[in-house]
RNA sequence: GCCCAUGUAGCUCAGGCGGUAGAGCGCUUCCUUGGUAAGGAAGAGGUUCACCGGUUCGAAUCCGGUCAUGGGCUCCA
């Protein structure tokens, strides 16, 4: 007799072996179509795991965030069937789950969008068969004898170091594979290939070139179509697209990865530098700011130049070598040895909004999320070992405070001690407890990353989350061993001696440029009033009313508000309309009686227009929304 | 940097199996002078289809190269 006990500590017993699909069935067989797979003793398994002692047994039905894992990596099987129907000689590699969906990686003549619909229907016809998944145990020497004919999955294998190993198996159709999958492939209700690309085996450029074939799956077609909605959406916010319709930026192949800022963009930019420089000040910070370019000897000092030199932009001036900077930090060096300095100025927190420049690959620029040339809302804080802690904390808290403006959450990681890195053991141990006493006192959850600090010392990055729940690594915070060391950076002690002060890096809009687009996708746009590039515009009735509306805007881009008119022969309904998708968030219009009566119409972007307000009664809370650079909507 | 795809008017895109280029939006002008999400008409715009070269009687179309962009790989703020 076997006794298996639930997640809620009820036990049922069974006569003989059952395996976890029975044991669903013994449930209700309503509960047992809707299970994907098993927990026994909190090892995933397929269903039709049997049971061969008392065990804990926790069903995963569709409702978990699992099994939809389970149903895509299923779903990867499934296309991979399809591909090796239709394409004879195409080899599978690997095809793991990814956020969102699948990818296959397949060894085979090159494929494009157009041939998805013919791998999709390949792909309908086994998920209508409901074939079964079945696994099945060989051992080592029998699973290279079945895939010899596939180099790449017998490299697999002889990474393995189990000597059984586990095949999955749907109709004709087999695939080395650890599992678990779903019971049968008509669980897939909704599935759709989304993109195709190369990829090389093993993420190796010497290697084979492969193509990746990615799609996504789903347990409902509703869900299917619910994900392809929010991607058309992200496709909409897409800040390539829409910065360059909203006259932000542009972008020209005479500097590619280089973004040009217009007008409209510019005035959001110092907006939000604006802002930078009220909540540092009152942080604490002071404004700093270095060079572009700078002498070679000091590269090789900061040890930029055998470190990151192929990433650095070069040149020669009066036949010396010079390279421009792709980091503010050796600059910053030669400020603090500007002076000597005493404890009693510790810390030391000076900022500088810093152009820096980075020759990236070109294959890797896109938009103004990847580029050669951007600015960083830098600051390098010099102190005194024990004030580590303190001074970490102060970042986070004032990250919290400029992300939490925007509306942005964020999550922590803790990048510790690389294989590859200077400095002694305790030297680690002090820098790395500092970050993490401060993360712990600070109390947000956060992850820790094993070993991918910087060589010179230990990180914390923040990525936020935008408004559709992309994440994005912005602020970064790092403690520096190295450069206080390589420039012999001093302070005087209570004991008048000579002190190495620790140095931290720290960012957090990260490029500005990288935010900037960001902050397009995450408002889609609309920007809140503090920030929208035009606030308000004009939109005189008819051409007679050209003349006062001229005086309007005057009044108000004289009160300091970011004001256009439009005065072209159009018709109201035409401008209102354009002025409504420009997300201007003010929208004035001026007729007779606005102009006989000294009143102003106010249009709002949620479509509500108030008529008859006196311009006292319109500057008043819309520079009390200005000042507190509010999120609300609601402005009037 | 590598692989694949793309590159036609300011923007979005159509066309083109080789015979010499189109639409909508925008822009200009005119009519309309309009009260809260597209009023109407006419016109200008491509040094001729990213750039350079090749094949051809003839190339926007075919081929090669370059550049840029997009999707990935890698890397990262």
């Amino acid at each position: 007799m076997i006794n298996i006990t639930f997640p809620d500590n009820t036990i049922k017993s069974f006569e003989e072996y059952p395996n976890a699909m029975d044991v669903a069935r013994s449930i209700s067989e309503g509960f047992a179509r809707n299970c994907v797979a098993a927990e026994i003793n909190d090892d995933l398994c397929d269903l039709s795991c049997e049971i061969k002692q008392d065990s804990r047994l926790k069903f995963i039905t569709v409702k978990d965030d699992a099994a939809v894992e389970i149903l895509r990596h299923s779903a990867a099987h499934v296309m991979a069937e399809a591909v090796q129907n239709l394409y004879k000689d195409a080899k599978l590699t690997i095809g793991p789950v990814v956020e969102d969906g699948f990818y296959y990686d397949i060894d085979m003549e090159s494929v494009s969008e157009d041939d998805f619909p013919k791998i999709e229907s390949e792909m309908k016809k086994i998920i209508k068969a409901k074939k079964p998944f079945t696994r099945i145990n060989v051992t080592k020497d029998q699973a290279l004898e079945l895939f010899k004919d596939n180099p790449y999955k017998i490299e697999l294998i002889q990474g393995l170091e189990d000597q059984q190993i586990s095949l999955y198996r749907q109709g004709e159709f087999t695939d080395l594979c650890r599992g678990p999958h779903i019971p049968h492939t008509g669980m897939i209700k909704g599935v759709k290939l989304m993109k195709v690309s190369g990829a090389y085996w093993r993420a190796d450029q010497t290697k084979a070139q492969l193509q990746r074939l990615y799609g996504t799956a789903f347990f409902d077609k509703k869900e299917l179509k619910k994900y392809l909605h929010i991607m058309e959406e992200a496709k909409k916010r897409d800040h390539r697209k829409l910065g360059i319709k909203l006259d932000l930026y542009s972008f020209h192949k005479e500097a590619a990865g280089m973004p040009f800022f217009h007008a409209k963009g510019m005035d959001m930019w110092n907006a939000l530098l604006a802002y930078w420089r009220d909540v540092h000040r009152a942080a604490g910070y002071v404004e700093t700011k270095t060079p572009v370019m700078l002498n070679r000897k000091l590269w090789e000092q900061s040890g930029h130049w055998e470190n990151y030199r192929e990433n650095m932009y070069t040149s020669v001036v009066d036949e010396e070598e010079y390279a421009i900077k792709p980091m503010n930090c050796p600059g910053g060096m030669l400020l603090y040895k500007t002076k000597s300095h005493s404890y009693r100025e510790l810390p030391l927190r000076a900022g500088e909004i810093g152009l820096v420049h980075r020759h990236e690959l070109s294959g890797a620029l896109s938009g103004l999320f990847r580029v050669r040339a951007f600015h960083q809302d830098d600051a390098h804080i010099f102190m005194t070992p024990d004030q580590i802690e303190e001074e970490i904390l102060g970042v986070l808290k004032l990250a919290n405070k400029i992300y939490s403006k925007f509306g942005l959450g964020f999550h922590l990681e803790l990048s510790t001690r690389p294989k590859k890195s200077i400095g002694t053991d305790a030297q680690w141990k002090e820098a790395t407890d500092g970050l993490e006493n401060a993360l712990k006192k600070y109390g947000q959850e956060y992850f820790i990353n094993e070993g991918d600090g910087a060589f010179y010392g230990p990180k914390i990055d923040i990525h936020i989350k935008d408004a559709i729940g992309r994440t994005w690594q912005c602020g970064t915070i790092q403690l520096d061993m190295a450069l206080p060391m390589r420039f012999d950076l001093t302070y005087t002690g209570k004991d008048n001696e000579k002190h190495r002060p620790v140095m931290i890096h720290r960012v957090i809009y990260g490029s500005i440029e990288r935010f900037f687009g960001i902050l397009v996708e995450h408002f889609a746009g609309k920007f809140p009033l503090w920030l929208a590039p035009v606030q308000a515009v004009i939109l005189p009735i008819n051409d007679a009313l050209a003349p006062y509306g001229e005086k309007i805007k005057q009044e108000l881009e004289s009160s300091g508000l970011r004001c256009e008119i439009d005065t072209r022969t159009e018709s109201l309904k035409k401008k209102i309309r354009e002025a409504q998708l420009n997300y201007i968030p003010l929208i004035i219009t001026m007729g007779e009686k606005e102009k006989t009566s000294s009143t102003l119409s106010v249009r709002t972007l949620d479509g509500k227009v108030r008529m008859g307000i006196s311009m006292e009664d319109f500057l008043k809370p819309v520079f009390k929304h200005i000042r507190l650079r509010s999120l609300e909507e609601k402005i009037l």
